[in-house]
Order: C-alpha cells, then structure tokens, then sequence
DNA sequence: CTGTTAGCGCATTCAG
DNA sequence: CTGAATGCGCTAACAG
C-alpha cells in the first residue's frame, strides 16, 4: 500500500500538481474537461490529501477544538453531537479540550491547547464562555472562536445563543390555561447568566397575566438534582403552597419530583412541574417532564459551521440567536385549588 | 507575534538545527552542556515546535481518536476524560469520531477517518469493540488500536477490560447478609456482551450459595430506564416476588425504581435493588442506589497510555484487567419476607 | 486558465 | 557525540 502523493495524480492527469491542487480545494480557473481528467485520475489512484502536509503549506489545520468545563454529560454530548456533524461534512476533525473556568490555569491551559496552530478555531460552552481570563487568553493568540451561550460581554466575539422567551411564554400560558394561579420557582445559581434569563422570562411572562412577581414563591437551586429537592420540599411546605412550579433546569425538575414523593404529592395531579433544557431525564422521569427544549446541537452546529466557513473573526463578530421551544409532555396537569 | 522556529533556537544556542531537534524530542547523545544551552534558548524565544510540520517530517501525527456508536452520555465522558487526561500530560491530542456499528457504512466510516494518518492510534468503545467489519477496516490501514471492554475477539487485538466478577460477588454476598433469599434480575440487550458477564456473575455467585439459577426471576431489559419500568413492573407482579432484584445497569434500576413507585412498593424496605456501572444517576436517584463502580476512565486512560507509549500493535496484543469495585449507598436493606 | 518555482518547519539520512 | 544536506506533500505566490 504505498503512499500516492500530488504529484502521482498529476503525471497520471498528465496536468501539473498545482491544478490537482485547484481541483482538490475547489479553486476557481480549472477548465471542466481538466477539472474531469484530474478527478478520475484522483480515483483511479484513490488519491487522498495528507492533511499534514496541507496544514504545514497552508498554516491551517483543518481541525477544530472545543473547551468544555465539567458540564452535563448529556449536554456536552449534544453539543459534540453539533460539531461533529458539522466538521464530518467539512472534512474537519473535532478535538475536545478541558480546562477549568475557575481556576488560575486557564490562561496557562489555553496557552497549552493553542500551541502552534494546531487549532483552526475554537468553541467555548458554558461557563468558560463568560470568563475573562480564558477569553483575553484565547485572543492573544490571535484564533478564531465562537461562543455558545454567551452571559456575558455580548459582543466581544461571535456567539450562538437561543431565544427563550417565546417558549417561556408559552410554558406560562399552558399552565395559566390549565388554571394555575399559585406559582413556584426554583432558580439556578446567581452566577449563572441562564438562570437569570429564565426567571426573568418567567416572572415577566407572569406580570403580562397580572401575577406580581412578590406573589411568586422562590425556593433557591444550585441547577443540581439534590438541590432541586431541597427547593421542592421547602416551597411544598410553605404557607402559600403552588400548584404550579417551574424548575429552572430538568435536573432540579427531577428534584421537585422526588420531593412530592417523599412527601406524597401526586404529579400531576396535585401540582403541575416543569423544566427546562429537555435533557435526557425529562424523558426518563415518570411522569415524563413538561420542558423547554434547548436547540443545543443545532447551536454548536452553527458554531463550528461560522468557524470552517473562515467568519465570525473578531473583525466580524457574529450573534445568532435560535428559537427554544416548548415540549409539551405529562408532568402538568389541571390546577385544582 | 512572529513565529520562532527550530533554527532561531540553533541560531541564539550556537549549534545545528539538528541538535535542537534531539533535545525537544528526548533523544541520546546530546551532551548535557549543550542540552542546557538549547533549553535555555527554548526558554528565551518561547520556543514550541510546530505539530503539523513534526507529523510530515516524521510521519506520525500526535493524535489519537476515539470511536463512538450512540453510548451513553455518562459513559462517553467518562471514557474521554480518562484519554483525555492521558493525552494532556503526553502532549497528544484526542479526537472524537462517530460512527454507526450496526450500519453498512462502517467501513467507509472508518476510511473516512483514518485517510493519511491523520491519526496515530484509535481506541474503539463498545459495541464498535465487536464490530466485525470496522476491525477489517481498520486493520487494512494498518494502524495500531486499543479495544475497550471487548466481548469477542478477545485475542484479535490490544484491550482493556473489567473484571466484573469479585464485584458481583461481593453484592451478592452484601443482599445475602441482608438476608435475601428471593432474587429478581433485570437482563440487559442479548447483543451486549457486558449483559452476559454480569448475568453470568450473579447467578454463579449465588449458585455458590445454594441458589439454582431457575429459582431467579430473570426479565428482560435493554439497558434503558423504560425497559427497566417495564422489567420491574413484570418481576413485581410475578407470584414469587423476589426481595432484591439486580438490575444489570444504573438506567434499568432507576427504571425498576419508577416500577416501585408506581406499585407503592418502598425501597429500601420492601426491596432492594442494586444496579451495575456507578453512574450519574446512582447518585441522582432516591434513595441512591448501590451499585458496582467500573473503572472507565481508567480503562480509557490505559488505553491511551498504551498507545502513546507506541505499544499495544497487532505484534504484540496486550491485554489489560482492570477491577470493579462494590458501592454500596442506600437501596438495600433487610430482607422482610 | 495553467504551469513553475519556492518554501512551510521539522526529522532523517549520512558524513564528520 | 555533532552537523550539513535532503525531502515529507502540499500551497502560495508568481509567471506564462
């Protein structure tokens, strides 16, 4: 199985190497007939590209990396998912980079990773997103990257961020429909920008209704299963008890949920819980959770599809904003009180 | 920020381009004067060798990929941590591939993925392990590859694995203390070669104390937390209710769980149920669950380390145990009945 | 539209 | 133990 180079498929074209090379790349000022006799030569000979080669002529790699911070398995997985069909398409490969957004490192991290161009462009998930070291890091080394679900900074760089306040919207307006009056909110952590923006979106859609947002019973979440309990047992057990509670994220939505039964509260018929993301567990819990889904892969998709398209450069910040939608399952039911 | 290359570091330490070359890449005969004076010079201009022009010249590319079919997500990022952490500390790079096991493209997936070395060694994770037609594939181009969990083909290839069967059997030797007399067992997927072993374990492991494999309730289940609702529903419902049921995965138990619930049947005090991998969700169900801890990341991280250290070939197969461990957490307890 | 000439930055011969 | 020459396979200017 020898090796066949540029140069085996040009003698055999009878062309020279640089027009295999237009051809290969796509290149405009290729004559169609010659543009045929290199692509069958190509296959006659199963021509391949080295890619090493390519990336040391061109100073590009070819290859494109995420950074991820200990997030949910399952969105990390979507977000995977997203690049890497993207990159299959493009020919690109996908390397996976970790750092951590907290820590003194990350600059020294991204020094590490960035080392040499052997990056194209990068991808940054949540939380690493919103951190300044990592993104002043990044920008040293003069790359391109993306920002999935920006909190913070909004137009330092291209980002990719969902829209959620019609799906939100709609959350509100099937429970006020189901006749709830009395709502809980369990909120995720104040550092975190999306926590923020779904309490928001909840509380204003419920002000659009005449429900003051002091009327609204909050419990606090760390966007953790356990923490969800301990929200769902503290709202259960207060005064004004709801018939409704939104949980800022499935995780602590599940929570809810084993707190009604620790406390035997039947879902839904004695209180209606929702979520948000439409992760894996919102399929998994019985009954299965009204949410919100999140166009998760959809957004790292676009992510990598700005980067292998060459824009979304700092010269060109971009900003896409993609619609979440409501997802309508069993877990929400008529309010009765 | 101009680019440093190896002959700026030759030219500030006074010696030949080649010299800088030994001492970067850990070569002998260089004598220790003049490998100070290089390094300092490294350390001077900043110095880091360009990985694209390294994979040409040298032919080999500092990456290694990993082959995913569809696994779980908790597994997946289990499995890339621990390469991960093993590519970090070896300056490698860690690619992330996809393909389908079961479709007939796999072959033309894999040539998709291994055209012109652009990687230097592909670790497969189960149930490509036992793909037939991507092992040919691969091994047509010749490349070296580690197998994670393989359940055929033991000898065909380098692999690391668990040894699940001391773990089993200190669960077992855990309900029985309890004093369970009466076993239920959720089977996994046919297919799935993991199913068999830990099917395998627990049943001689209670044979050894006296409990005929035709006195266990056995259902069957697809490793899937619904297939686990219908599995617990079925043994339950059963005339000979078992007291402790084994669930041959985290998913199939929190199932057999969400069975309980439905039939008002309290665990831990009316059954006891144990799952198999230590997941995520062990930890996120209520009560959570005892289980058995495989070590992935560990397996993953050898598997990378095997690769990275450029052993493991087709040559010289190696093939790696690694054990399981017992954890025990809240879903057991004494057997009434 | 097409071909020629140079490198990209490094590792690998092979001499000294 | 060290250094000079050669080439990995391809793309980027330039010429024609």
């Amino acid at each position: 199985m020898k090796k066949i180079t540029i140069v085996d498929v040009a003698k055999r074209a009878g062309v020279s190497m640089k027009s295999v090379s237009r051809v290969v790349n796509d290149e405009t000022n290729v004559r169609a007939t010659l543009r045929d006799r290199v692509n069958i030569a190509i296959e006659e000979l199963g021509y391949k590209p080295s890619f090493a080669a390519r990336a040391l002529a061109a100073g590009r790699s070819f290859v494109i990396g995420v950074l991820f911070d200990n997030p949910s398995p399952h969105y990390t997985m979507k977000i995977q998912d997203g690049i890497y069909a993207a990159c299959k398409s493009a020919g690109y490969q996908l390397v996976i980079e970790h750092v951590s957004a907290n820590r003194d490192e990350v600059a020294a991290d991204i020094d590490r990773i960035l080392i040499n161009g052997r990056l194209d462009g990068l991808i940054l998930t949540p939380p690493i997103t919103d951190c300044e070291p990592a993104l002043c890091a990044i920008e040293a080394h003069n790359i391109r990257y993306v920002r999935i679900s920006p909190g913070a900074f909004p137009a330092r760089s291209s980002s990719v961020s969902t829209n959620d306040e019609a799906a939100v919207d709609d959350m509100v307006n099937h429970l006020w429909d189901l006749g709830h009056r009395k709502f809980g909110l369990v909120n995720g952590p104040a550092m975190h920008a999306a926590a923020h923006w779904r309490r928001n979106g909840f509380l204003s859609a419920l002000a659009k209704r005449g429900i003051e947002p002091a009327e609204v019973q909050e419990a606090a979440g760390e966007f953790t299963f356990q923490s969800g309990i301990l929200a769902g047992l503290d709202l259960l057990k207060r005064d004004k008890v709801p018939t409704a509670i939104f949980a800022t994220n499935d995780d602590m939505a599940s929570g809810v949920f084993a707190a009604s039964a620790q406390l035997g509260v039947h879902i839904p018929n004695q209180l209606s819980v929702t979520g948000f993301d439409d992760s894996w567990i919102a399929e998994s819990v019985w009954p299965s959770l009204t949410t919100i889904h999140q166009p998760i892969a959809e957004m790292a998709a676009a992510a990598a599809g700005m980067l292998i398209a060459g824009r979304g450069g700092s010269s060109d910040p971009i900003m896409i904003h993609q619609a979440c939608r409501f997802v309508l399952r069993q877990s929400t039911g008529p309010a009765n009180g």
